[in-house]
DNA sequence: TATTGTTATACTCTATAACTATA
DNA sequence: TATAGTTATAGAGTATAACAATA
């Protein structure tokens, strides 16, 4: 962690402006590479949560996702409508809802990881070992960051 | 680079995935926790190209940003009414402009650079020193996957 | 009274299509 | 005929504000 406390060096606030950048133009990239046409990046990052959470509440994912939560009101009634999540009521609270991804969705997931592979060829071709190897640990840091705060 | 002749590995994929969606919800927290209100993550992306290219023409800016020209044009558009840019007859094509930062941009940009420690300072605070580490190190590689192709 | 989720609405950013001017 | 940039228009995605139901 850079020394903070008497202010960032040059290199870290380059670093992160660096970052900062490169995640702005990459996301809107990716925006444009769907695997899946039918589903927006949001819907994605949501059946990929579910994926490894199981379920959750609306407010939960609205909070993962960093959107409002009558974004994540639209979004799940989006998947609802394509099939790949159920809703149910929670067991608990009635006020709250429970999301969860269908048997098709798991399907529509592994479909969309073979088709990845082919993005994923050509992503490499441009980049070295070493480069690679820089980039797949960055990743969870990356994911890290998304959860902050 | 992983073998993918053969197709990808399963680490591979998964380190994709993991890049995908942490890079999708980091970049929709950047659009929140912008430095300057009065400014789309775009146009700041614009001016930190200007700041290192020098200048250039609406075209290739439209290129670096993975942006279509017309989307282009509003931001010039939007720069050039803030007055940060500055657009100028092109001296060899009459078709295109150039496009320069102004003596503004720069004071803004550096003004940006001191708020931007504060979000820097809380970032820095949940991450360890290799982790820090490994993001300076995967930035670079970042913005060459953005630029590639 | 606070919280969860929804409805209605508006905004921001970007894209596509059609056009003008120059090469 | 091809290219650079613009204008006009549409669409996707998200936000804010106001509301309903439940805690």
């Amino acid at each position: 962690m850079p020394d903070l406390s008497h202010g960032a060096t040059d290199a870290d606030v380059a670093a992160v402006n660096s970052l900062r950048s490169a995640v702005m133009r990459l996301g809107r990239r990716l925006k444009h590479q769907r695997v899946d046409e039918t589903l927006s990046p949001t819907e994605m990052s949501v059946l990929g949560t579910l994926a490894t959470c199981g379920s959750a509440t609306p407010g939960e994912l609205a909070r993962k996702e960093h959107v409002q939560p009558p974004s994540m009101t639209r979004i799940v009634a989006l998947l609802e409508a394509k099939g790949l999540v159920r809703l149910e009521p929670h067991p608990a609270d009635r006020r709250q809802k429970v999301v969860t991804q269908t048997e098709q969705a798991e399907t529509m997931l592994e479909e969309s990881r073979r088709k990845r592979n082919a993005w994923l060829a050509t992503l490499a071709e441009g980049l070295d070992d070493e480069e690679w190897a820089k980039l797949r640990a960055a990743a969870p840091v990356l994911e890290k960051l998304a959860h902050l705060q």
